[in-house]
DNA sequence: ACAGAAACTTAGGAGCATGTGT
DNA sequence: ACACATGCTCCTAAGTTTCTGT
């Protein structure tokens, strides 16, 4: 697998800590070769300019491309925080540092390090970026102040009165509950808005809904009501004929006791039911559901036989799979039905769809990465497990027939209709509105809103945190470090954890000293931090950057006298972290900055690969490159596709065949040129251009197929959508579609296009984050 | 001021529907 | 018409941030 990828091996390998990687064979290995290779580097090379944002940074960044996911069961080394101070070494660290602090200047002149901005230029940013907000009449008056104004979503009644464009929409938009309504005269965003009327006798008034108005007082809606959740289906006992067989001999269980077996039986070729701990906290929870006979039989997860279960349950699929025409068409209406009867809410006056309206089944918990709790029960819900949340002039949810709700609310602070308290971690569960709610909607424009004013005050905010790096308190200059960090490699927040709860997974100020290395040399390069940590879904963070002089220093402070499990940043956490970013800029939190730092990144790598000349597709392959070059940043990363060797084989091929095609076409072009040549006659003359003609068309396909096969090879285990869905802002993409006569769905799918309808309703060609 | 709970966003993968080429 | 590949939808876990109570 990994020789003909040569050069990537000894990266990728290097970071590699599974001690039991061969457990992953296939997905694991794959994803220990996320390898190197020439595109890759040019890929890199891209990243590097698209952080020119930077440039007060003064040294460049270097992104390694391996990103690899981290083996299961490298790291169960036994932690313990060591939050416990000794106090002689803090009184060391801090006289270090205030000492350190004295000979500064000299050091500065040494590096004639000068730092260009005066406290009163410092002073004077601050008011512009707090507390102006627009008022209702800046937001009506135009759409370019839409766009440009920071339209904060500081709850401020605004009704707005609609601008020419707006009033077309409203008249568009604006049927009432005329269910015969000219479906044509909606837009395409709003497709599901009519789909749901159609059959539904529910008043709905169709108004755009990013301009309606809002509640000064934190509530986020007045009228509320909708049906309750979907439960899961009841459970259904096995037919007689397939058995459970323990210790050779076959066994009939008893229906609660067989449908957790079922559980384990349906995951039996799934690599985690060989792992101890699943078994071992599957067979505990099994184990509460049996009757005490059972319980008393039934010792030995290991004399336990499911596979008859397992292959019943395999025929099923198969089965179903099968399904003639009609049976499948009957599915899928009641499905429908059911989607249409649950699937919708009122709030205030919009019929929204709503996210998750099914309640989660019961099943065996998988957490992600090396989870403690794999393998737990997770119990069935029940209509006496669930709040419901609706307005009191609403019609309420009825409960299936012989059961209660939990409890009825009616708290207009929340957005959640349904919620349940889950056994696995005891965390509440939501059922909330789909993304294209006018809820949603009006928080993501928000979002995007809070990183642009970011964007007017993140040169101040970067002079103060470097400026913090010289401060003579140790918890300023973790701090500084840490905002450092999470600045320019778009690190997450990182709170503390419960230990033993949940998989070892870090972010910025969790950091242990494990996690990082420094090299004051490397290769040609000063001050190498190297991170190697797993992050959120224990995806692998592995990434090597020069560092300036002073932040290498610091590093080097913080790890003084401490032990591998140690944290790196010990004064800090998100909490004081976040609390400093809000006194820096009202509504900064630690994850602005990745939105920030995301939506800047692909504005730019827009301007620098866009071209006129290119055809649709390579315009589309320099978007999903300048996408790409994000989803590096954020470190989103994706298993490459099971079948992506062959399918890029048969792409090649495809390839391959288009290229035979074309030197035959160009021949027979030839050919036929020199028959005109000979003949000089009308007929020659018209087969030269056919033949012209079919010359271009074929090279036209091949590009395309070109195109096609280089954006998917750079996409191997780059996984796009995370980034698109959450971090880029919506609006640049669309200017960008409407700069270049990129049709929109070449970008968006319809999701995606009813997600951003508010996006795509107010940008304009010349948008700008 | 802090801890724990609540609320809400971000995340990757499974499985299914759809489209495409033969 | 069929097989197969691809893209999309759903699912729900895992984060971050905010709220609440002491």
């Amino acid at each position: 697998m990994s020789g003909d990828h040569g050069h990537g091996d000894s990266q990728a390998n290097s970071g590699s800590k599974g001690s039991d990687s061969h457990k992953h064979k296939d997905k694991h290995k794959d994803k220990e070769h996320r390898h190197k290779d020439h595109k890759k580097d040019k890929e890199r090379e891209k990243l590097k300019h698209s952080n020119s944002e930077h440039k007060e940074h003064s040294e460049k960044k270097h992104r390694d491309k391996e990103k690899l996911r981290h083996g299961d069961g490298s790291s169960d080394k036994h932690r313990e925080k060591h939050k416990e101070k000794d106090k002689d070494k803090e009184k060391r660290r801090e006289e270090k540092i205030k000492s350190s602090h004295a000979d500064k200047p000299k050091k500065e002149k040494e590096n004639g390090y000068v730092r260009n901005t005066s406290p009163a230029v410092i002073k004077s940013e601050p008011e512009e970026d707090n507390g102006f907000y627009p008022s209702p009449q800046h937001i009506k008056t135009s759409k370019r102040e839409y766009d440009d104004e920071e339209c904060e979503y500081k709850p401020k009644k605004v009704k707005t009165e609609h601008d020419k464009k707006a009033k077309k929409r409203k008249h568009e938009y604006e049927e009432d509950e005329d269910e015969s309504a000219d479906i044509n005269s909606y837009s395409d965003a709003d497709a599901i808005v009519v789909s749901s009327l159609r059959g539904c006798v529910l008043l709905l008034f169709v108004v755009i809904r990013w301009e309606e108005e809002r509640y000064t007082d934190g509530s986020k809606w007045r009228f509320l009501e909708h049906k309750g959740p979907v439960f899961a289906p009841p459970y259904e006992p096995l037919p007689d004929k397939v058995k459970f067989y323990y210790d050779g001999k076959p066994m009939k269980l008893n229906p609660p006791a067989e449908e957790v077996a079922t559980f384990f039986a349906k995951m039996l070729d799934h690599e985690y039911t060989t792992k101890d701990i699943f078994r071992k906290n599957f067979f505990k929870d099994w184990r509460k559901e049996m009757t005490s006979e059972e319980k008393s039989k039934i010792t030995d997860l290991n004399k336990c036989n499911f596979s008859e279960m397992s292959e019943y349950f395999k025929a099923q699929s198969e089965a179903r799979k099968q399904m003639s025409k009609e049976e499948k068409l009957k599915i899928k209406e009641e499905n429908e039905r059911i989607l249409q009867e649950y699937g919708f809410c009122i709030m205030d006056n919009h019929k929204e769809r709503i996210g998750n309206f099914r309640i989660e089944p019961p099943g065996l918990f998988r957490g992600r990465g090396d989870h403690p709790k794999m393998g737990m029960l997770k119990r069935r819900i029940r209509p006496e497990d669930i709040i419901i949340n609706c307005s009191k002039d609403s019609k309420q949810p009825k409960p299936p027939p012989g059961t209660k709700w939990k409890e009825v609310r009616h708290d207009n602070k929340v957005t959640w209709l349904v919620s349940w308290t889950e056994n696995i971690q005891g965390s509440i569960k939501y059922i909330m509105l789909n993304p294209s709610s006018r809820i949603k909607g009006e928080k993501d424009w928000q979002k995007y809103e809070t990183a642009r004013r970011l964007k007017k005050c993140v040169d101040r905010i970067r002079n103060q945190y470097r400026e913090d790096w010289k401060s003579k308190e140790m918890r300023i200059r973790q701090r500084a470090v840490a905002l450092y960090f999470i600045d320019k490699l778009a690190l997450r927040a990182g709170n503390e954890k419960e230990e033993g709860e949940t998989a070892d997974t870090v972010g910025c100020c969790s950091l242990r000293v494990e996690h990082i290395k420094l090299y004051p040399k490397m290769d040609d390069q000063e001050y190498v931090v190297e991170f190697d940590f797993l992050g959120k879904d224990s995806i692998r963070y592995y990434n090597k950057i020069p560092v300036e002089k002073r932040v290498f220093k610091n590093l080097q402070l913080f790890l003084e006298n401490k032990q591998p499990e140690d944290d790196l940043f010990d004064r800090l956490n998100t909490s004081i972290l976040n609390k400093h970013l809000q006194e820096l800029m009202d509504g900064l939190t630690a994850k602005v900055f990745r939105t920030y730092n995301a939506s800047i990144t692909l504005q730019q790598q827009l301007k620098e690969l866009s071209c006129s000349d290119d055809s649709i597709p390579a315009k589309v392959l320099s978007y999903n490159r300048a996408n790409r070059a994000v989803a590096i940043l954020c470190n989103h990363q994706r298993a490459p596709p099971k079948t992506f060797e062959k399918s890029m084989q048969n792409l090649q091929t495809k390839i391959d065949e288009k290229q035979n095609q074309l030197s035959a076409a160009r021949k027979q072009l030839k050919a036929a040129k020199a028959d005109h040549k000979a003949s000089h006659d009308d007929k020659s003359k018209k087969t030269v251009e056919v033949k012209r003609k079919a010359v271009q068309r074929i090279e036209e396909q091949l590009m395309k197929l070109q195109v096609q096969a280089t954006d998917r090879e750079e996409n191997k285990q780059i996984a796009l959508g995370t980034s698109k869905l959450n971090y880029l802002d919506p609006r640049i993409s669309v200017a960008w579609c409407k700069k270049w006569g990129v049709p929109i769905e070449k970008i968006y799918n319809k999701t995606q296009r009813e997600k951003f309808a508010w996006a795509i309703d107010m940008a304009e060609k010349d948008y700008e984050f």
